[in-house]
DNA sequence: TGACACATACCAACCAGTCGGTATTCTAAC
DNA sequence: GTTAGAATACCGACTGGTTGGTATGTGTCA
């Protein structure tokens, strides 16, 4: 019972994305995805012809999967262009539910293990985060001219910093994973992250009382 | 030539840092420990038992030298927690030259590929970093009482947090591994930090004038 | 002489990738 | 609308190289 033409494919990439967030690039075994997938061997070397191949397949599902996500999530409306980056900080926290594999990312976990051996592979986690980080220059750049903030850093490096904070709070919530608030622990860096974003663009004094007055959506 | 009594091993467990930080723990084959060390399998296996107790012996041996090298390190010196605060992030920036195998974090590399899959090594990783950010709780708790700060947040978070910018550094590091700048990219998701902390503790006025009159050592 | 440190040869399990085969769908001719 | 035939999707046994781990041997020190 093949279903519509490419339901396969898409269901190993799926488990792709699923079991190496678990268990790691290198350890996870062609047959460990066919398995998720519900699907044989002989059906993944139909769709892919090395585990290599899958790896850049998956990168690219992935980076067109959250590029989709992200850019329909509801952080963007917002006038202020410090409301967006500060919202968008809010649901990156908001999202992180479920297991471990269901809120880490699969590139930042990736390129760990790949980073000096397979430069193709590297190369596609590269781009998907700097990609994703450079969907939030504008906002940040447009908040820095608004309010005037300029202090030796970058839009670009802000932005990379934001996806700094939360690769690093994946890695914290894997560490504490055994911990019954392992996701707690990369939210409570998700709101030191918020708060210096609060205090870097409110610390001209005239934003800080504004900012006050009007209270903004998240608690923390 | 075997010369003192340890030697060898210590040989082995400073191979198995070098190369795990350059290819992930599961990618690390034990002979390309041996290769790392000049020694053999039979010497390898002499001293451990498997895989799982090098990882084992490798994160303690890990958790000894870092603590020593930073027990030592001169950020300690100043009289002010904040300073002290300061100099740690000063420090973890200053120390980020050579090689990405040569400043990235062991057991950050390794709990990523086992949090799910080997409980015990995840222990020992889990136990070595927060065992470091442990370290800094003293300090981040006397300067929270010394300028009055408090935000709901506590001393345990925000050390948690210079973790979490260390480790995210480490993995944007990686991802930029084929640029000249990697480590420029580490470096300031660092000065962020830094940033945020001066605005965190600075923020009540009275210490931000104090402040600039003083000027840190470190420019960035 | 025996305990320790290290080396070499070897084995068994594992796993990426192959291959011959089957089932299903598509196309098109009649 | 039915049938032929090709293309696609999928299956599972097999293989060859890799690798964690073992067994055995050799030199060295007390």
């Amino acid at each position: 019972m093949p279903a519509t033409q490419h339901e396969s494919k898409t269901k190993l990439l799926d488990a792709t994305l699923k079991v190496v967030r678990a268990k790691g690039y290198t350890a996870t075994r062609i047959e460990d995805v066919c398995a998720e997938a519900r699907l044989t061997k002989g059906s993944f070397f139909h769709h892919f012809k090395s585990k290599e191949d899958l790896a850049l397949s998956a990168a690219a599902h992935w980076n067109a999967s959250t590029a989709a996500f992200f850019e329909s999530a509801p952080y963007h409306s917002a006038a202020d262009p410090l409301d967006r980056l500060l919202a968008y900080v809010d649901f990156r926290k908001a999202i992180l539910i479920g297991e471990l594999p269901d809120f880490t990312c699969f590139v930042g976990t990736v390129i760990q293990e790949v980073y000096d051996t397979h430069p193709q592979i590297s190369a596609a986690c590269e781009a998907s985060i700097s990609g994703h980080a450079r969907t939030l220059e504008a906002d940040i750049s447009e908040a820095m001219r608004k309010y005037g903030v300029a202090g030796g850093w970058t839009a670009e490096s802000l932005a990379l910093h934001t996806q700094c904070v939360i690769q690093g709070a994946f890695i914290l919530a894997k560490a504490k994973a055994k911990t019954k608030d392992s996701a707690a622990v990369a939210a409570q860096s998700l709101d030191h992250l918020r708060r210096y974003l609060e205090l870097l663009f409110g610390a001209n004094g005239k934003r800080a009382s504004w900012q006050r007055a009007r209270g903004r959506s998240a608690k923390h």
